[in-house]
DNA sequence: CCAAAAGTGTTAATAGTACACCCATGC
DNA sequence: GCATGGGTGTACTATTAACACTTTTGG
């Protein structure tokens, strides 16, 4: 008789990527307030415990929610993070405490990803600050947070190779083929040329555009596209064979 | 105060591809006992509890090495399976109550997906019987391991797409193009022309020309080749760019 | 007019597809 | 000799890449 097995607490993370107007990868991260000093708060990936009766894919939608008020993201499982030290720092140890109101020996946590466009307004019932913060400029962070970050990062690239269409959560309804295309560099790190990736996507039927043009530019304005879902599915498109 | 939240055990379970002569993709069961009657047994995935001091993926090597006696395996998680009713048969609990003598009410699973030359001496310190099952004739298997096998195919197809070395962990150490191209196509339900096929892969400099070729074929005889690993990871390759 | 980026066009290189043709072997 | 598959070559097509040229706008 084997009295070793884990029996653990789940929790679930997401990594909720935005795109911001200086063409950087944004990721939301909330507050979280450490020991006994109330004004002492550490930034950290958005998550929570598993109910009992609750799905993963479940728990990632209800984080998702109370972080940001929005109903329907998408959102995709990437992995379950169970390094047994994971949650082994004195601070995170003492977090799980007051959060959960539980003795927490060990917690295993499955990552999810997430996109979300940067000017939505974020409307978080759970947290009080919640905010974006470039993906080079992120702070260290507590459990491995830092890590799952790194591997999102990995995943956010095979999705967008994998699904062309996820890219347009990442942009407002409207855009230029520019904003476009610098979102594109941001995560794939390919190095097309502007000029054939805009002929490319111009070519595209799902990608339709607009009487609109850009004002104010110190330059010829360039013109609005959307891009249309319907016409995509049909097709199964990607961006690059 | 919240108490809802789940308290868990986690295992492992893991879908081992093999490529039989007959040109199908096989997967690697083991047995299970029921109930109360010694004789009365059940395919199942093979997995584990995972232990209080073990991470996901020494969980995973360490059922493999169980199953197959095998040290080193490529393996890859996938994806994590919680649906709170996963485990809601009767006969899956009490098989549960009997194999790990705790009183089981949910059970979260993260499966893996691996792969293994169908010829390889299988050795299980830990099975009775294990054996090999093409995918087309799988029979019903208990708590969602049919559904964890569907999704792995998906998995597998990926992986190659992303990986095509792996692809050899499946062949004998000399293979034609030939079963090169069957085991291309079983996985990845792409058409390609075999003439293309085999120009394609004999024009790359990781696929060694050996100089045996097949016996007592009623055709020409197709030359062996072996994979060599230390000149595909200099040039970072996919078969498809 | 100039700088900057939009948008179009042309061409070359590369990769994928279709298929013809000869080769080798067992029956 | 014939069926079967091995192996090579050739021609056609599609995709990607490089880059020149024209357009538009603000300063």
């Amino acid at each position: 008789m084997n009295f070793n097995f884990i029996h653990t607490y789940v929790s679930v993370d997401c990594v909720v990527f935005g795109f911001d107007h200086e063409n950087r990868l944004n990721i939301l991260l909330a507050q979280r307030y450490l020991d006994d000093m109330p004004t002492d708060k550490q930034k950290k990936l958005p998550g929570s415990l598993i109910l009992s009766n609750e799905d993963v894919d479940d728990a990632a939608e209800r984080v998702l929610h109370e972080l940001t008020g929005i109903k329907k993201m998408v959102l995709k499982q990437f992995k379950c993070f169970a390094d047994p030290m994971r949650a082994s720092n004195k601070h995170d140890i003492q977090w799980m405490e007051e959060e959960y109101k539980h003795n927490i020996d060990r917690i295993m946590t499955v990552a999810y990803l997430s996109l979300c466009k940067i000017d939505h307004k974020i409307n978080s019932a759970k947290y009080d600050t919640v905010d974006w913060c470039p993906i080079e400029k992120l702070p260290a962070l507590p459990f491995d947070h830092n890590q799952i970050i790194k591997e999102s990062l990995v995943e956010i690239r095979k999705w967008i190779e994998s699904d062309f269409s996820i890219i347009f959560e990442l942009l407002p309804k409207k855009f230029t083929i520019r904003q476009l295309y610098q979102l594109y560099n941001a995560v794939s790190e390919r190095n097309i040329d502007i000029k054939n990736f805009h002929k490319k996507i111009s070519s595209f039927n799902y990608i339709i555009q607009l009487d609109e043009i850009e004002a104010n530019v110190a330059h010829r304005a360039a013109r609005y596209y959307k891009f249309d879902a319907k016409i995509y599915k049909k097709n199964n498109n990607k961006l690059i064979k």
